[in-house]
DNA sequence: AATGAATGAGTATTCATTCAT
DNA sequence: CATGAATGAATACTCATTCAT
């Protein structure tokens, strides 16, 4: 529930006319470029608009403030990477565990590397901003997807399912943030995921040995 | 070498009496609280020097700049954090390496849950700012404390120890980031300590049989 | 009690050094010049900034906002305003009632009259601004020093004073008002202050002959 | 002579089908309810045709811009108001002096109490605009029809009409404004609509006894 | 050393008005 | 005739920083 004193987060106008759908567009593009180029603090709206080659005035036809600008812009990517995530575990359904594992670590971590700029700007404009839903929204969305896929592997039954599944995606989710954190090269950043899918199969087998998860 | 167009990031003078040093504490500390209620972006010098209980021009005679101030700030803070994980790797020099990654993964997540309010403020405050610098700085003393310690473990031998302490500290430390941002209850977040420490136990004994690590 | 949803109209700080009022006092006098000149339509801080010859983030040391500005500028106008009626009132302790009336007209008019150009902006700046607050307090100052006029009267008694006062003061000051409403040339003003006069003595005359007031 | 260099006051076309004259009036309905809600400061053109129903263009196809609108309304307002008046002062012929003043003071009053937040309004709105000509339109029409009805008046004869005609006029209308200044209620506002009738009357009296008005 | 008044460039946002559809 | 998307000049207000006292 957002608090009513603070201003709307929610776009003032859906673009109905295709040419309406193009300006939007262009206006979010401008945005992730000019994020990566300068950071979040010289966001300004005026310049958002120059580059997007439209008035302010238009810009703010959209949104009714900046943070709402950018509000929506993660909106939209954390939105697509959800979509992403889902595809790939619907995909997976029925596979051996460790499969999975490999291919959710490695979508992830592909969604993540394909536009590291692009990552890394998003990971910064976030910060301020109160987008505690958005993440919630997406996390949900996240373990939803992944919890029937794992539910689904053809050769392990988890006891505790919801746990191991918090398990894997933290970690997963967190190192990739960290990888980018330090700024690791890409060298070391593949050797990287190896080594976590590794740890990730790892777990799942110390699992079957424990009381958690039983052979089946 | 620093970018000589941006401007200086290092502080004006050192605080050479005790008041001073106060003075400056004051100032840190201030910057903080205003950090935790208000976020980065309402954070002004004015204000800051206000809550510290001194005038704007005092805190300039200290910081070159705001930028400075955050800069130290975090530094500050890196700096205890380092510390802390030092010693506990220098304590745990010869132990098992199960009982050493145990104990480095309560060690780290203690220091961040400890003032979680302050932990989240810094984590966001960091965003804008050029710090690379610092966190490079902070891995690599991190990095050198913790192979160190993984070195002197009594019962093991690893084949590529840079690579298996990279893995090691990016895997804890962004999983300690990610449950800041997913913003997990403590019992979630209890729960997902034991759990990641099961699963870095089990990576370590997947490469013992691995060609990676040898057993002695 | 103001809406404390809407900005506050309390001046930031007072001017406590010398060339601080000397400030402030600038500010004010450039406001009314505007207000004068062009109205209170295109009043906007710089141009008061400009004019005083301070910078505009002066201006807002002093007053949070335009709002304030003006609101201060007609609080200190009818401050003046009620401290001459005050003064006039008191003068005219024990004399007849026609001579208190002869002089409370005389004293408001010229008020008024003046600088009518400062009268006539303030009257219009006045508008939108949510100033009852400033308007009953005046009232209340005014209605309290001329009953207490009255009352002295050395040839009158009064059965209904307070209906007697706010009848007086409400007929000159709405007169007045309408006078610079319709923009009436100074000969008519005249003609029209003298038979204002008249007016109210008769008025008084006709309450001595009726049930409300009673001959001494 | 209307300075060329200010945009056009006049509407742009007058509605010459029904359902046109609807549209209009439905603009001045939302004008007045957007001016009695939120004051002329936030009335926006946008929101005005929002609240008529219309779109923005239309309201631009009477209106040539946002001064003709207000001016507009203020325009049929007085013709209103004016027309009242004229009324009256035509049903008072041949009648007594008291009886006629009576008649006019009820009349203004009632005509302005009606709708009080609307009368408000407009005092408001009128405060930037520059109106001079409509309110001398409507003093010169107001004038007109009051001096034919005081020159018609059975029992008395004045040697300087103008002159009290201008006091009387002048007096009851900035009485009303006041009384709507201070925010009166409407208990007090009665008893001075009585008080002020006693005051006119007892004035007109005290003409017939001086050298100014002879009985007849 | 400390103070805090003054500065003014920079920013978000509004809104009257136009004009292509 | 009607529409409403686009415009962009204009404005209130902030805040890092300086410097005279």
């Amino acid at each position: 529930m957002p608090n009513p004193a603070r201003p709307s987060l929610t776009p003032r106008k859906r673009p109905r006319q295709a040419r309406a759908a193009v300006t939007v567009d262009a206006i979010f593009e401008a945005t992730i470029q000019l994020l990566i180029r300068s950071g979040a603090d010289s966001l300004t709206t005026t310049r958002v608009a120059e580059r997007a080659g439209v008035s302010v005035g238009t810009l703010y036809q959209y949104f009714p403030n900046k943070q709402a600008l950018i509000y929506a812009l993660n909106e939209r990517y954390l939105e697509t990477l959800a979509a992403k995530i889902e595809a790939t575990c619907t995909a997976q359904n029925g596979q051996p565990a460790s499969t999975m594992l490999k291919a959710l670590i490695d979508a992830y971590w592909r969604a993540k590397t394909e536009r590291p700029e692009v990552t890394r700007a998003l990971y910064r404009s976030v910060a301020d901003l109160d987008n505690s839903a958005l993440i919630e929204a997406f996390a949900s969305r996240v373990d939803t997807a992944t919890t029937a896929m794992f539910a689904s592997a053809c050769d392990a039954d988890f006891a505790d399912l919801a746990s191991v599944n918090l398990t894997l995606v933290t970690v997963i989710f967190g190192t990739v943030r960290n990888v980018f954190e330090r700024g690791l090269d890409s060298q070391d950043a593949e050797k990287l995921q190896g080594q976590l899918c590794l740890m990730c199969d790892a777990y799942l087998k110390a699992l079957d040995g424990s009381s958690i998860a039983q052979p089946r």
